[in-house]
DNA sequence: CTAGGGTTAG
């Protein structure tokens, strides 16, 4: 924050102002967050290049801006500048997001139209875009038309078959990844965990977790075992599910847990719930979304007593938990 | 090659 003022300084004393450099200080607007400064630095700009788009695009993706992001992609195409590979991933990464599928597939086009190469970043912002507005076939599809798969693509197209409930696929998947030489990471063995989770895939799961280590040497983290834990819970594997949380080698956080208390409402065992959520008060964890899954399970289990209590501590630790919260948002940003 | 780009459970 405090260097980018000192940059935006010695930019405005500066003699010599090409557009590269404007887009480095427009840049560095986007890499801070701060959007609105880098909108204002934009129209500002005597000359605009396909970077000066690009950087828009993605600083309004990358806070959540998606409208936004695609508005400016179109202005771009109005004013006569051919986006580049940057420019057209972040456009169709605010279509996924939208899941505006005409306008995605327009960009596919315009892509194959304009002769880009179909590289793994743009291949698999095409995945990642088709999937997430409900086009598995045309993910799998641009898939195979890549010349050269990388664990993003992998792992996109991983994702996007187990969020359509495809997950024996998403496992072939994996299989096909030692095929071709290409290494899972992290982020791919929670997609294929999520994705046994969702199906009931119990023992193909457990053989995936415990490959992690075995087979590629990936330590699991606490977010692969919260996906071990809702593997077990959500088929009703309750005991095997509270094994895990006790013997994991670090703290369960509260996706974990959560985990945990949802298997719970799901299997109507309100006794293991409340257990629970006694243990997380004497840790100090703490979550509304703890309170909303509890009292979902007392309601299951006809505890309505027990749901009203549940309302009313919620209320109190609401109020005690927001100064908490704002300082915590606040020490992040100053890090800056 | 440059200022710019992709995957994540709940």
């Amino acid at each position: 924050m405090v260097l980018m003022r000192c940059a935006r300084m010695l930019f405005d004393v500066s003699l010599n102002r090409d557009v590269v450099t404007w887009n480095a200080v427009l840049n560095g607007y986007v890499k801070c967050g701060d959007v609105g400064s880098a909108k204002k630095l934009f129209d500002e700009m005597p000359e605009r290049n396909a970077v000066s788009w690009s950087v828009m695009i993605n600083g309004y993706v990358k806070v959540g801006c998606f409208k936004e992001a695609l508005e400016i992609f179109n202005e771009m195409q109005r004013s006569g500048v051919r986006p580049n590979h940057a420019g057209i991933v972040g456009a169709l990464s605010a279509c996924g997001s939208l899941g505006a599928l005409d306008q995605g597939k327009w960009i596919h086009a315009y892509v194959d139209r304009s002769k880009m190469e179909l590289d793994t970043v743009l291949g698999t912002a095409l995945i990642d875009m088709y999937a997430k507005c409900g086009s598995v076939e045309a993910a799998c599809r641009v898939f195979e038309d890549m010349s050269r798969r990388d664990v993003y693509a992998f792992t996109s197209l991983i994702s996007g078959l187990s969020n359509h409930g495809d997950s024996v696929m998403a496992v072939e998947l994996l299989k096909r990844m030692g095929d071709e030489g290409i290494k899972p990471n992290e982020v791919t063995f929670i997609c294929i965990l999520s994705a046994c989770a969702r199906v009931g895939l119990v023992d193909e799961g457990l053989r995936v977790f415990e490959s992690m280590n075995d087979v590629y040497g990936i330590k699991p983290e606490v977010e692969h075992y919260g996906c071990l834990v809702d593997l077990l819970g959500r088929a009703g594997l309750l005991e095997q599910a509270k094994d895990v949380v006790r013997d994991m080698p670090m703290e369960p956080d509260i996706y974990v847990l959560g985990a945990l208390l949802n298997a719970c409402r799901v299997h109507g065992d309100a006794d293991l719930g409340n257990e629970m959520v006694e243990g997380l008060v004497s840790r100090s964890l703490d979550h509304s979304g703890v309170h909303v899954l509890l009292s979902n399970i007392y309601a299951s289990a006809n505890q309505w007593d027990r749901v009203e209590r549940v309302r009313k501590g919620m209320v109190e630790k609401d109020v005690k938990k927001v100064p908490g919260c704002s300082l915590i948002k606040e020490g992040n940003v100053e890090k800056e």
